[in-house]
RNA sequence: CGGGGUGUAGCGCAGUCCGGUUAGCGCACCUGGUUUGGGACCAGGGGGUCGAAGGUUCGAAUCCUUUCACCCCGACCA
């Protein structure tokens, strides 16, 4: 079984595959009984709430708070405001009834049809609407102002083709969602989010990301402006890793939101949204993991240190156990996960096979050789190398070597994502090296029309019009129109 | 929703064209033993309504009809 992942490789054609079955052999996911959707194993799982942790701590830290609102929405809501709907409509999972009954003709279970809902209840793609019919009950005045609400939850959109982790028809998530009593402030707000979410991926996920803006032809939909951070895969394609959203006064119109300024006068609220989601396993897999099986950062590993004793006799397994005990205890002190793995129906070359498939980003192995030298065996998981070091000052060595890991693998993906950003002029070297897996900054004339010919022609869209960078103006590359700023086009998943 | 493909043990598959003993193999699992510094070996063992329904036949995993499910490639999307 896991001599077959050495088999995978990362090259263009089948990097889908390579993906698939790191997922299913690392023991992260597996697909579930229902189409479209996944069972998250234990082990993907605990790297989930690691996330999970990480940004509810950014969020608080942020001002904001957590709040739990309905899976169903009423099948009106969503239609109050017309882009939104327009946008969801196609990929809605809808309740239409409430109950069941034995078939008379002994069919098994079956919908009574009596049991017909008044009004059908979508199960939330999304929960702008169900959340800002319930914001107009909390608001009346500017003292109301702002709310900052997330909710972490799951929401289903019935898509056509799913992949693990990047597009499920379920998924895990958090979504935030602000009100505010100023244009300025919800902008702020949107911008600052999408900050959290860049230092999030940087600092957490070792991933480095393109901050920007999206263009209309991929904006949310109801939103005036989505921000996007947009990360690198390693055979070249563009994974959108989160976004947040101004939404103006669009939903506070749909939904009849107003409140009293300090002038009593009625004004609409403005509102943010803004959300990551079980994708980032996805952008986390396919920024760092390699043929041997997963890489994980040091911030976001469940376990980061795995000890595999090599002996024969009880005896000897008890002297090892005893030597690692204040090792162990040491550097749980400091708040890492170690796993002295001792466990006798699995043999050494099976462990360290499994924990490079696992990611985890420390190994030691110690066996009566290390005992009589007073030396560890110590692999790092990023590089695979191996080397022999003394048992004595141990604790300090790996906090260092965590932290030199988790630098290096931004390093490295950053220099990976810069080697193949470029810049391009014109249309057919474009073609070409859209081929290739590149990001190129280039220039647009700024029409949904010259967008749509370049994916037809392409498949590449523009992932975002870049927050700074290189902002001089200049011709369009597909029609020679004249050109606000560079932007970057990239094919995605 | 178009174009391909696959359903046989927990997983991965062979067998189907050309019907014929008790449906087979690898991994996993159980028992015993030997092993343990890179995915152990030997011996024994358990596990199957062959996706479902109907039909043809002395006899169907295999042929025919119907049907369901899933996967891949597109269009759609976090």
């Amino acid at each position: 079984m896991a001599k077959e992942l050495k088999n995978l490789t990362k090259r263009a054609d089948n990097y889908s595959q390579w993906y698939n079955e790191l997922v299913i052999k690392a023991d992260l996911a597996e697909q579930s009984a229902v189409r479209g959707c996944m069972v998250i194993k234990p082990y993907g799982y605990a790297i989930w709430e690691k996330m999970q942790r990480v940004l509810d701590d950014m969020f608080k830290a942020t001002g904001h708070q957590n709040a739990y609102f309905p899976l169903l929405i009423p099948k009106s809501f969503l239609s109050r405001e017309a882009e939104h709907v327009e946008g969801f409509a196609k990929e809605c999972a809808v309740v239409t009834h409430h109950r069941l009954k034995n078939d008379e003709n002994g069919g098994g279970v079956v919908v009574d049809p009596d049991a017909r809902l008044e009004e059908e209840l979508i199960i939330r793609p999304t929960s702008e609407t169900i959340i800002w019919n319930t914001y107009k009950n909390w608001i009346n005045s500017y003292r109301d102002l702002p709310i900052l609400v997330n909710q972490w939850a799951n929401v289903m959109r019935w898509e056509m083709r799913t992949r693990m982790f990047l597009r499920t028809a379920e998924f895990l998530w958090q979504e935030g969602h602000t009100a505010h009593a100023t244009r300025e402030e919800a902008e702020a707000e949107a911008r600052k989010m999408l900050e959290v979410y860049a230092d999030f991926a940087e600092n957490y996920m070792a991933m480095p990301v393109v901050k920007g803006v999206k263009s209309a032809n991929e904006r949310f939909a109801g939103a005036l402006d989505t921000y996007t951070i947009e990360a690198m895969m390693q055979d070249g394609k563009a994974l959108q890793s989160g976004t947040s959203h101004f939404l103006g006064q669009n939903f506070a119109k749909a939904f009849d939101v107003k409140f009293i300024n300090k002038n009593n006068e009625q004004e609409y609220v403005w509102a943010t949204s803004w959300g990551v989601s079980t994708r980032l396993m996805g952008a986390l897999i396919m920024t760092h993991s390699d043929d041997n099986g997963l890489v994980l950062p040091p911030k976001l590993a469940p376990i980061h240190v795995a000890i595999v004793p090599i002996y024969k006799e009880k005896a000897q397994l008890d002297a090892i156990a005893e030597r690692v005990k204040p090792l162990v205890d040491d550097l749980r002190s400091h708040g890492l996960t170690v796993k002295f793995d001792d466990a006798d129906n699995r043999r050494p070359g099976f462990k360290f096979a499994d924990y490079e498939l696992k990611g985890v980003p420390v190994r030691l192995a110690i066996g009566a050789r290390d005992l009589e030298n007073g030396t560890v065996e110590l692999v790092r998981r990023d590089t695979l190398e191996k080397e022999i070091v003394p048992f004595a000052g141990l604790e300090d060595e790996i906090l260092r070597i965590l932290d030199d890991i988790q630098k290096s693998l931004f390093e490295k993906a950053l220099k990976r994502r810069e080697e193949r950003t470029i810049t391009v002029d014109t249309y057919d070297e474009f073609k070409e090296k859209i081929e290739q897996g590149y990001f190129i900054l280039a220039h647009w004339d700024g029409t949904p029309e010259t967008e749509d010919r370049v994916k037809e022609e392409t498949k590449a869209t523009i992932r975002c019009i870049p927050l700074g960078g290189d902002d001089t103006p200049g011709v369009c590359m597909v029609t020679g129109k004249p050109s606000a700023r560079r932007v970057l086009f990239a094919r995605n998943y």
